[in-house]
DNA sequence: ATGGATTGCGGGTATATGCCCGCGTAAGGC
DNA sequence: GCCTTACGCGGGCATATACCCGCAATCCAT
């Protein structure tokens, strides 16, 4: 008994990093997983919406909303491929000043952990995650 | 470049781990965050409201939401304290009996974790996830 | 080329989660 | 005992996330 499962553990854990990145981040205007995903975006912008989601391993529908969101916030412009049924996503000028921006919060927030658990700590605990 | 921070990895994780428990506890009709959540109540039925989301750290509109679920699936009732202002939450019945059924299959998911990477991974990487 | 299978999306539905506001109750200081 | 302060909640608002359905475009085998 009273042997919380990892799910939990992870969960809550999951819950409280968000909150610490979406502080340090919070400056440039958006949250940890807009920026997340802007990145993701920057890296094969244009890119289509099932291509994105499936790079980084979310729901088709998902990336569809999230990226709504940003684009009201004019930080990603939608576009059509080729193909018709395609929609693409790529980051507006504004978009790329965001990351641009963010970057030095981001690294900070990276290095006030890696100082608080030490380099290798935070290596170890990503190839575990990776693991599961 | 290219280095994901861990909050992302860990979001990532946490997704997987949600899945995978999703689908081992679906069987007798919730998920895991809902199990997870009557496990505590369990603990220490009844409990106010904001005495639970301190303890599962958790914002108290947010366990007021997810306990309203439980509710309407008949899993929780809802009482008042004696405390005029207190709403308190306990398990019924049938509440009781998911938890029961459920214990197996939750356990079943331990294992198999605990059999593909190892108890002593698992118990490092508990520690880590909880000094985060 | 034509009809069936596949693919890509949008929208609907549902849960999880956090923050803020306003209301009503309880507790404390004087 | 009264008034100010603190506390507990519900509801509103917003995001993240997944699954399913139906539509439209594309592809493929015959």
């Amino acid at each position: 008994m009273s042997v919380p499962c990892i799910c939990t553990t992870l969960r809550s854990a999951s819950r409280r990093m968000i909150a610490f990145y979406d502080e340090t981040i919070a400056p440039v205007g958006v949250n940890i997983a807009q920026f997340s995903l802007m990145r993701s975006i920057a890296r094969v912008e244009p890119v289509t919406l099932t291509a994105l989601g499936r790079r980084v391993e979310l729901d088709r529908s998902t990336i569809g909303r999230n990226v709504r969101v940003l684009e009201k916030m004019g930080l990603v412009e939608l576009g059509r491929g080729e193909d018709q049924r395609e929609a693409t996503v790529a980051l507006t000028e504004a978009g790329h000043k965001v990351l641009e921006d963010g970057a030095p919060l981001w690294d900070g927030a990276q290095k006030a952990l890696d100082d608080r658990l030490g380099v290798e700590f935070m290596r170890q605990l990503h190839v575990a995650l990776d693991s599961l």
